[in-house]
DNA sequence: TCGACGATCATCT
DNA sequence: GATGATCGTCGAG
């Protein structure tokens, strides 16, 4: 049903069919390999929608499907915690191997989960939102929410999500190889169905500001704000 | 040691 | 659309 649902969100207006959009890559979901990550952070910002992300928590599994995602370009990119090679204890994350979690703390409230890459040293790609696939129960207790909200309410959002999948600090320096944390390949979208556009937060990078780094499955719901594509 | 600020979110109007 | 919450991080002194 989830598949549907998405195969749904996934319909190109203009392709006949619907289909074109989308294509199965993978009937049972396959760990990402190493290779994935030794990529470009832009490239493997895009390739990451439709992924699945796993999280196992305290004996339960929860799963979203990435739907956005923003790359963020390391030492020459200003608006990246690496901008100019900044080195200190936090950024060290940042610069080892591709595939590397990176998850630091935002206006003293949030967290947000990153996955290292290749391209430039301390290049990065950020987790912006997730459409909920598996253990919403949890993810709606760790988010302190009553009831089913409004989509996007669960992990519409970089915060959200890492709320929702319980993920902190704890987490920093891991890897994508479970058990805590795990990507798998699932469905890939084309490029008809991807929405580019400038970071979100990020206004005082000067030019770096309003390069199309932000990638997201165009009209997914669970995108969040400020909406675009 | 100190001060300014941030890859956000919920709750207001 | 505006604002307050809240504290780790980092550069200046």
């Amino acid at each position: 049903v989830r598949r549907m649902t998405l195969v749904q969100q996934l319909r190109c207006p203009g392709a006949a069919g619907g289909f074109a959009a989308a294509r199965i890559v993978a009937v049972v979901p396959s760990p990402l390999p190493a290779a994935f990550f030794a990529r470009p952070a832009a490239t493997v910002a895009r390739d990451l929608l439709g992924c699945l992300l796993l999280r196992r928590h305290e004996g339960r599994e929860r799963v979203v499907r990435v739907v956005e995602t923003e790359a963020y370009l390391g030492v020459p990119d200003r608006a990246s915690h690496a901008w100019a090679g900044r080195r200190t204890a936090r950024t060290e994350t940042l610069y080892l191997p591709p595939g590397h979690i990176y998850v630091y703390l935002i206006y003293g409230l949030h967290h947000c989960l990153n996955v290292t890459t290749g391209g430039e040293p301390g290049a990065a790609v950020l987790f912006r939102a997730g459409e909920p696939v598996a253990g919403e129960e949890e993810m709606g207790r760790s988010r302190g929410l009553a009831g089913p909200g409004r989509e996007g309410a669960l992990t519409g959002g970089p915060g959200k999500l890492c709320q929702a999948l319980a993920i902190d600090r704890a987490l920093n320096a891991g890897r994508f190889e479970g058990p805590e944390l795990e990507l798998r390949a699932d469905v890939a979208v084309g490029e008809e169905a991807i929405a580019r556009g400038p970071r979100v937060g990020v206004d005082y990078a000067g030019e770096a500001a309003r390069w199309p780094l932000r990638f997201a499955v165009r009209g997914n719901p669970h995108v969040s704000r400020p909406r675009f594509g």
